[in-house]
DNA sequence: ATAATAGGCAACCTTTTCGTTGCTCTTTCT
DNA sequence: AGAAAGAGCAACGAAAAGGTTGCCTATTAT
């Protein structure tokens, strides 16, 4: 077996503009409702929500910086729609971390049986 | 085509802290470093970082609350290692979402089409 | 033309987060 | 026994996050 343990597989850094952009309930409800396919409006992601108009913006504007959203205005108001090749490169991520501990197990369980 | 637009397929709320857990790059390193499997002391992780022990400790912590690592103390050392049942979890709620974002697109298509 | 709706921008406040320093305690090494 | 290493706790400060209010502009509806 070779052991290339000089070198961590799982990149750090790059995820975790993400990961935080996430890391918010009111903004996953947001990345929720957006996941349903359709852009939606400030003014509706805002209803229903006990926040005010700004705040959501807000949120929106940092769900945009993470590229887990774009926006784009028609008319008076502004549409935000989902992104989602960020999330698939989180889940790249989370792969190689349980392939990497998955690994490290299995040569665990080898050295004691050794 | 059953269309339950009434109910939203992916949840919020539960995954935030996870999420948050690993939003932040030195926390992130952390389980890069644990993810090789072996428990690793608070001091062995500080070794190589420009933070102080105790900024180190207190991210542990976090990532303990988020139950992403949990600790034990053998000796004079308390030694983190990583848990990866959460990370499987995150990345199930990634499947959902891009499952549904699947699914809208393809709906939207059929639209498009009829 | 006016009113209503959708948003942008800026100031401001409060709470968390991130990191530090200083001190104490316990365990291990010599 | 004494020194060194590993770690816990608490106080503190700076900065960022989360939210609000007030006001102004642009678009749509009546």
């Amino acid at each position: 077996m070779r052991k290339s343990r000089s070198r961590t597989i799982v990149r750090p850094q790059i995820h975790a503009r993400i990961f935080a952009a996430l890391g918010d309930a009111t903004r996953l409800s947001l990345v929720a409702k957006l996941c349903g396919g359709k852009p939606r409006s400030i003014s509706q992601l805002t209803r229903g929500s006990r926040l005010t108009r700004q705040a959501i913006t807000k949120h929106l504007r940092v769900l945009e910086r993470a590229e887990i959203v774009h926006s784009f205005r028609t008319g008076r108001e502004s549409l935000f729609a989902l992104d989602p090749e960020p999330m698939d490169e989180l889940k790249k991520y989370l792969d190689r971390v349980s392939a990497q501990w998955d690994q490290a197990l299995s040569r665990l369980k080898a050295f004691v049986e050794e």
